[in-house]
DNA sequence: TGCTTGACATAAT
DNA sequence: CATTATGCCAAGC
């Protein structure tokens, strides 16, 4: 499905907001429940876009490898790592999140290929 | 207008 | 694992 440009921006932050606390997202993931899948770059872009003001959860989003996406800024990384573990998540020694454990599962979703959910903790 | 970049993802090597 | 190539498309130049 494509979208007007107007509205692909709206899509992803409808997305985003949803995302609660204390879990996270990928951009893949926000890209395909936005009904653009496939377009995973487009979600990144578009919170980017928002690095400021804004009441959207940015900082659930993450990459697939369970990274905190690399910036321009290099301290906004870390403020984005910070903001997560105030809301429980926990990093590895290696910066990672555990996917398995934290990703965001929206029992609507269209069903998405996920491994097996570890519930220790 | 056309080319390059970039908060990404996936498959191939 | 890491690197490379490709698809995506909005912004910036």
């Amino acid at each position: 499905m494509k979208f007007a440009p107007s509205q692909r921006y709206a899509r992803i932050y409808r997305v985003v907001e949803r995302i609660p606390r204390g879990r996270v997202a990928t951009y893949g993931q926000v890209a395909s429940l936005a009904d653009l899948s496939g377009q995973a770059r487009q979600v990144g872009y578009a919170l980017h876009s928002l690095a400021g003001g804004a009441k959207i959860p940015w900082q659930r989003v993450i990459n697939r490898k369970g990274e905190v996406s690399p910036r321009a800024e290099p301290g906004m990384e870390r403020v984005q790592r910070e903001f997560l573990q105030q809301e429980g998540i926990v990093f590895d020694e290696r910066g990672r999140v555990d996917l398995a454990r934290w990703q965001w599962h929206p029992r609507s979703a269209p069903a998405e290929p996920r491994p097996p959910v570890n519930r220790l903790r």
